[in-house]
DNA sequence: AAGACGAAAGTGGTTGA
DNA sequence: TCAACAACTTTCGTCTT
């Protein structure tokens, strides 16, 4: 189908006047007659995408529709922004002289979107949470826990004196825990670019400051994970998970480190599973020594009559 | 040769006076 | 502010597979 038919194709005759001086306006969905004025058709559907997208990125320049409400974003992506096409509300072009008072509204938009100091602060803790979060992959739910703690904390005046990033890091650290996803305060702190012991301590801020009740991080929860990176099957997964039930069940696991505990006992699972791995390797990827793997793993056996042959 | 073992000293953070 | 403290780490020589 060559330009020339295509074009006919689209011609619509105005039943008033009888020309085709059709304008479709779809910002306003109208069909409109420029000779006579007459709206033929004020319900006109946009019918589909008129453009196409071949990625990701694409698709969230063009799509109309905004994004949902999200607490990562600093304003909620709930505030207004003036647009850019020199058109007023009623489709008409803005007169040359007025263009620079639009220019002037739009930049007092902007300014007013990002206004106090705090809304500034939130801005920049809220890239900083999109960043780390991505980095360590976390789903989305961990991120707008993370911002929403960040928000808290912001209006409770605890960012004030502290470094953003430090109490971003800690807001995403906590969040983590929250949602039952939880990173090692070295995971936080590798795409933090800030210390364990800063954000642990900017964490102990914010849990004492917000009140938040915060159970100690059950070995549980980091198993999946050690497994997969550590290419054991799910059969090893499901007797970690047993060893964990038993030793919890004997108070074998209060008062030691988690990730000893998840560690020790993924070692445990691994050798009677016959996918043995050695202590170092688990040690590298639960972060903690071959010596607490064995002083864990050596209790555990020894309280739980496991017989380990190696 | 690699892995497991365990003793001993060191580390960083918490707690309580 | 400081010392005691628990958990964990580092280090290293020895034993096991």
């Amino acid at each position: 189908m060559n330009k020339e038919t295509q074009k006919v194709e689209d011609i619509i005759i105005c039943p008033e006047c009888g020309n085709n001086h059709i304008n479709k306006d779809y910002s306003r969905g109208e069909l409109v007659c420029t000779d006579c004025g007459l709206v033929i058709d004020d319900d006109l559907i946009d019918q589909g995408p008129e453009w196409r997208a071949f990625d990701k990125e694409q698709r969230q320049k063009r799509e109309r529709t905004g994004s949902p409400m999200t607490y990562t974003i600093h304003d909620k992506g709930l505030s207004t922004v003036i647009g850019w096409g020199n058109k007023d509300s009623y489709g008409g072009y803005i007169p040359t002289r007025n263009r620079a008072q639009m220019y002037r509204l739009r930049k007092w938009q902007r300014r007013i979107r990002i206004s106090s100091g705090m809304e500034r602060n939130l801005a920049i803790a809220l890239s900083d949470l999109n960043r780390m979060s991505s980095n360590l992959s976390l789903p989305r739910i961990v991120r707008e826990t993370a911002a929403m703690i960040y928000r808290k904390a912001a209006l409770r005046n605890l960012v004030r004196g502290r470094s953003i990033l430090e109490t971003a890091a800690a807001s995403l650290y906590a969040a983590c825990r929250q949602c039952h996803v939880p990173r090692t305060l070295e995971e936080i702190a590798e795409v933090s670019q800030t210390s364990r012991t800063v954000i642990g301590r900017n964490y102990r801020a914010l849990v004492r400051g917000l009140g938040l009740k915060m159970m100690p991080p059950a070995p549980q929860d980091f198993i999946s994970r050690f497994c997969s990176k550590l290419g054991l099957s799910g059969d090893v997964q499901t007797k970690t998970l047993e060893i964990l039930k038993e030793a919890s069940g004997r108070e074998l696991t209060s008062g030691r480190g988690p990730l000893g505990i998840a560690a020790a006992s993924l070692y445990i699972a691994s050798v009677l599973c016959g996918e043995r791995r050695t202590q170092r390797e688990i040690a590298d990827i639960a972060g903690v020594t071959e010596v607490t793997i064995r002083n864990r793993y050596k209790e555990l056996v020894r309280k739980m009559d496991i017989e380990i042959v190696l």
